[in-house]
DNA sequence: AGGCTTTACTAATACGCATTAGGGAGCGTT
DNA sequence: AACGCTCCCTAATGCGTATTAGTAAAGCCT
């Protein structure tokens, strides 16, 4: 259409106007005119196989990302993501297709199409180390969201502070006369769970750790203040302990550690903390970003959560 | 490694045992070997430029993709989209860095990446007729998922039996014993407000139309029966019939014409019915998936939508 | 006029795969 | 021995772009 060549085109369109590359005012306009008028635009595939990057990032859950059972947990990191993803004008790959192979998806598959994006945002409750240390492996760039440990290397991520919002919650707990509290939970596992336990464990140092959901357990420990690790776990106990003639929270308080991940019904705001998720998403993307431009600053980050006051957390009983 | 070219391990990796390709067991068995243990994965950038197709799918929405003030009214949408999209092993690429021009989103713009999908989803209330057709124009391939009006031909999509369910309503409040019957809303504009109000105007012939939701406006004609376009307009207008000392549904009877596009609180279950949400958007990634494989069932769909009793609709007052 | 520099562009190539025409080797047949 | 045929496999090419070496043209200087 203008008779210059595709290279000349190419340069135009990508505004290139270096010290090495230069195009003749005139020209540069006369393509310009020219692209505008067939709305031309540059095969996004064929600049990915040229230019190795393509503003596409990917997005891995391990569970769906639409979720029906999870109450939406995932849905305010997914907020964040898709919000920062729009601010810095970069579409998300959801990686949908991966397979599910002994009840969880896997990054690496017959026909995986991670390399397709530029990067990508890992998120799930505990994501396989060996995964993580391949994808560390093989360069590609990712962002985890939620910590991760160590997996061959430093594993990227942005997390929440579990281990320091616990440590507050344990400490107000004891500013209200609590003496003997009870950590219900795994405590172990995915590294949410482990950290949690670690503020536990570093602020109540003769504090009793309970893995099953039992409130006759519980009781038996004499605690004053129970920290679930599960909001869920939480809602049951409070029903269990009210139900055996119990007061929430002048006999026995509750504080749940993070929002449910679990649908829970209640009507009471447990005390307790929230997981700043739609930041971390936000953050995760934008932790991305400074990778895929070569300068991250810091490539691990912990958020503080938001304390909750709630309604479960009361002067221990005399 | 096995000394083949990389014609032949194309050939064994895409599994091409036609009878103009032979390949022998004990090669292709070495390949495999070598693809196995390097975790080697074809480079689905180079593939897609190569063979023209990817099994990735655009979803392209007007607004956000994860709604923070739409109270999550595209949400089962989405959950259906995923769940076909996993289904059929697709991979879906989130068209977020469309920018925003005049208060919407743009399918067309300087970098868009739609044709890197094979084709795409559409999801919004009202598509741009203009962009519309420039789809159509280039033979992407793409469904909507609502019904759509012409635009220089016939849009595919799949949407919901809005002109069905409301005059099903219409005739359910007749055996009621209503006789003067009111729809509220734009009952124009975006193709779903349209057929509500075609299906009311069919059933109701002498129905009124009324654009603002004022209910002195509503009580002035003597209706019994109010037919709300927007679901939250309902809400607001049983609290003001309420609050004139009004009984709902004794005296006044709404009936609401699907769910909740903006938020709204409220105790009661509106009389109605349910948009097929999720179902949609599973059917339109499957006529999608059937319009890319070249024999698609009938390219535009409609969806009966589920009645919902409620309790906002009872027998005409005397 | 000849040589040097700057300007403005193009030819050629790489990216990693899928595809296909075609070729070499081995074997049977005449 | 010459020919034909079947099997397997490879060389070559195209996909649409970004990049870079290189070149023609024009201008400048001596």
């Amino acid at each position: 259409m203008t008779g210059v060549s595709q290279a000349t085109v190419s340069l135009v369109l990508n505004g290139r106007a270096d010290a090495e590359v230069r195009i003749a005012p005139e020209t540069r306009e006369r393509v310009l005119k020219a692209i505008r008028s067939t709305g031309y635009v540059a095969d996004p595939i064929a600049r990915r196989l040229a230019s190795r990057h393509n503003r596409i990032l990917g997005v891995f859950t391990y569970e769906s990302v639409f979720p029906a059972g999870l109450g939406d947990f995932y849905h305010p990191f997914l907020v964040g993501i898709e919000e920062c993803a729009e601010r810095i004008g970069c579409d998300l790959l959801l990686l949908t297709s991966a397979p599910v192979v002994d009840g969880r998806r896997r990054i690496f598959h017959q026909d995986n199409r991670l390399r397709l994006a530029d990067g990508c945002v890992l998120l799930g409750r505990s994501l396989d180390p060996a995964e993580l240390e391949r994808l560390l492996g093989e360069g590609l760039p990712f962002v985890s969201v939620g910590r991760r440990d160590d997996a061959g290397g430093p594993v990227p991520y942005v997390g929440a502070d579990y281990p320091g919002a616990t440590a507050a919650q344990v400490r107000k707990a004891r500013e209200l006369g609590h003496e003997r509290m009870v950590y219900v939970g795994q405590g172990a596992g995915p590294e949410s769970h482990a950290d949690r336990f670690k503020g536990f464990a570093a602020e109540a140092a003769d504090g009793v750790h309970i893995r099953e959901v039992d409130l006759d357990v519980i009781i038996r420990t004499g605690a004053t203040c129970v920290f679930v690790e599960e909001y869920a776990d939480g809602v049951a106990l409070v029903r269990q302990a009210e139900d055996n003639g119990l007061r929430v929270p002048e006999d026995l308080s509750f504080v749940a550690l993070g929002d449910p991940t679990r649908p829970a019904v209640t009507d009471r705001e447990f005390t307790g903390y929230r997981i700043p998720r739609r930041e971390m998403g936000w953050q995760a993307v934008e932790l991305l970003s400074e990778i895929l431009e070569g300068r991250p600053k810091g490539t691990q980050r912990l958020l503080p959560c938001e304390p909750v006051p709630g309604v479960t957390l009361a002067v221990a009983r005399g």
